[in-house]
Parts: structure tokens; sequence; C-alpha cells
DNA sequence: ACAAAAGTGTTGCTGTTACACCCATGG
DNA sequence: CCATGGGTGTAACAGCAACACTTTTGT
């Protein structure tokens, strides 16, 4: 390989989606060598007459089948081994989905959505990508900083279940009272007069955020 | 320009500094077409055996001569008119550098600092790109977020001079007596013995940060 | 009736805000 | 002695942390 200023350029996406309380990432798996039977982002190389954002944006669409989408540029890898010939610099982009579009959740053979705790075997620096963007991630979520939060939870949830979610990102537990409380009492989000139905125990009354309240707002 | 899959990338860097209370970027001037005249960040082209932050690194130390630095990956920037033939991915980094060294503040025909409220006119797209990482930045050391204010005042300071700075990143003015009991009350300052000696008016208390008490901490 | 999950109230502490006067230095 | 800039106290309020029991549902 010789040294040149031209560049291979990809961009890797991190689904991700807010579900059962725990932060999910989408995955596929490689049918063919190298890394065969491991799994990565899906991704796909930058042409000379796109932007880093309409290449991520159609990945997004190819992979989930959905126009709309909050999706947002991360961080540039460009560490001369991360692929196996030429060196390829990975632009990184965050992609957050509803928890309630689940037909996007199916597993198949193919792809998989995984707790980010709880990661498969990973080809290429995928795993390492995809550790640095999601703790940069679980900072901005924790504090609700660029309205985070809010972006993991577009519909309707029980207070329970962001606890939950939150609980998870932030890996220690809160007081459910208190943690109901501050909610509550400041507005930051809105009874939509809905319960959950099934389960056992008591049903949740399910809120949305009170975007007015909430934007902007640290926890 | 015919379609491709290679690029050429450039690491554009924004030299920063806390100087007289106000934030400063470090500019050049261009002394050949294209935009003679105008100013520019300081830049350089990647080649495919180089990553991105010894790219960044390397700029840093020709311009101001320093070796170490706070250096870090902000944001890809790939329109395709960005530049005027084929289209060039720029990757911006911050350099953050203390307000004391002010043998590289010296302002020539060809480079000079300038407060980030009153740039002079840039060329290619360099304005666009400092409104947007500044933009983030602001957001940053307001919050202190990843401990960004500690980073602009790594030697002694008063505290009207973090105020002025601080007011100056958020544009707006802040009770001089609460600002004051709020980084002395809570230790987040240490004093050093030292005041500050020249000038009219009672001289000033010289702190430095308790890192300590100061990382991780939110404003 | 019991298991499971959701909901709620009080108290003390800590930090924030709003507000006006005194102190140290140089000229 | 005056101009300039730096340092300080208090009271009302808001949010946070720590604490255990009751309510609603399904089985």
């Amino acid at each position: 390989m010789e040294n040149s200023y031209y560049n291979v350029i990809e961009t890797l996406l991190l689904i991700l989606s807010a579900d059962e309380g725990k932060l999910k990432i989408y995955l596929e798996k490689k049918k063919e060598e190298p890394y065969k039977g491991y799994w990565i982002l899906p991704g796909s190389i930058l042409n000379n007459q796109t932007i880093l954002e309409d290449n991520a944006k159609n990945i997004y669409q190819k992979t989930t089948g959905l126009d709309e989408g909050c999706i947002f540029q991360t961080k540039a890898f460009s560490d001369l081994k991360r692929d196996l010939n030429e060196r390829v610099i990975a632009v990184s982009f965050v992609a957050i989905t509803d928890k309630t579009l689940t037909d996007i959740k199916q597993s198949t053979n193919e792809k998989a959505w995984f707790q980010i705790d709880e990661l498969p075997k990973l080809g290429f620096d995928h795993e390492q990508i995809i550790n640095e963007v999601i703790s940069e991630l679980r900072k901005k979520i924790t504090t609700n900083y660029d309205d985070m939060l809010i972006k993991f939870f577009p519909s309707d949830f029980t207070l329970p279940e962001l606890q939950n979610f939150y609980e998870f990102v932030l890996s220690k537990p809160i007081d459910r009272r208190n943690f109901h409380k501050k909610f509550v009492n400041q507005d930051l989000v809105i009874d939509t007069g809905f319960k959950t139905a099934k389960g056992s125990g008591r049903p949740g009354t399910l809120y949305r955020f009170n975007i007015d309240k909430m934007k902007g707002k640290r926890l």
C-alpha cells in the first residue's frame, strides 16, 4: 500500500433503541469472509459525490425501511489497521428508533438486536467503535444533553419503564419515589389518560414527555 | 469530476484560548489565490498512512511550537462544494491553549487571534465550520461538559476573569456575588495565596481549579 | 389471599437567586 | 479623595436525597 492523499471512507450506523428498559443496538451477521459469522454494524462506502449525512440516511432507509429518523454524526475512526487491506476511515452515525416499531425488531439469522452490555462477537474494530460511541452517548442520555433522553422516547411510556432504561444507561439504581416525583412535580411528563393493559401487577400510567418543559432540561 | 470511492480529506484546527475574558481563535491569512487576503483555519491534507489525530497534532506543533496540548476531534464536513475543485472532506479538531502563552499571541500580517464574535472575512466554508463547532463548544463550556471549562484555565486566574469569560461564552450576565460564592463555597477553586499585581483597583485573588472537586462538576 | 408492580409524603440538606454595601489599590 | 475594580452576607425558594407503606391488578 503506497503513500497517497486519497482515502477510502465508510459510514457506519449505530441503530439504537430503548426497548424493555434496555439500550439495544441493531447488528447484522456477516455471511462471507472475512469475519464470516461475526456481527457487524451496517455501513457503506462513501463515494465522492455523496455527503456523509446522505450516506448514513441511505443505510438507515435500506436497513429499517423508515424514511424519517433522528440521525446524527458521532466520530471518525482512522486507525491504519482498521480494515485488512488499505486503511479505511469510518465515520460513525447514531440513529435512534422508536421502541414501538416492533416489526423491524424481529431477529433472524442475519440480523438482530442486542443489549449494549451483551454484544456478540464483532468483526473488524466495530466493538471498539460501539464502546466509544456508546460511552459518550450514555453521558448524554443520563444528563439529557442535546435532549438525548427525549429522543429515545418519542411516544408514550410509563415512569417505571423510563426509570429502568435510565438506570440501565446510568448503571446504578435510583430511588423510585424521587424519580417519579421529579418528572411529575416538575411537569416534565404529561398524563395521556391511558394505562398499560397486560401483565400482572397494577397497571402503569402512560405518560409522554412535555416537550416545552423537557427541552434543554438538565437531569 | 468523476464518480469514485476515493476521497480527499483535510484536517482543520480550531486553536482556541480564553484571553482577556474572551474566547479567541487563531487564524492565518491566505497569501495566494484562491481566497487571497482572506483568513483561514490552519489545516493539512491527510495522507493514507496517517491517522487524523496525528495529523491534527502535527498542525498544532507546526503552528504553535508546542508539543503537548488538549486536542480533540469535533465534526466532519462533507459538502460537495466545500472546495473549489473536487470535494474535500474536512475533519475539524479543537485545540485549547493556555492564555499565558503570550509569545504565540503576537499578531502579524499573516497570523492573528480573533474574538469568535468578531471574525474577519474567512475563506472557503471556514466561517460556517467555526460557527458550528463553536456553537457546540459554548454549551460544553458553560455546563462544564467534558470538563471543558477547566481545559481553558489550566493555570491561575481570578474569579472576575473567569466570570468575564463565562459570561462572554454564555452571552449573558451573571451576578458577581453568586458566581464568587458558588466557586468558593463549594471548594471548586483553591486560593494560591497570590494576587494580581498591575492595574488600578483592588488586586484580585489568584485561584486555580480544584481538579478533584471540579472534575465532572456540572455548572 | 397472595404475588407483582405502581403509586405516594415528609423532612433535612444543598444549591440558587435576588439584592447593596464595603475594601484595597493607584493616581 | 476619588476612581476603579474586588470581595462579601442574608433570606426566600427550589430541587435533591433518604426514608416505608398503600393501592391496583391478575391468579
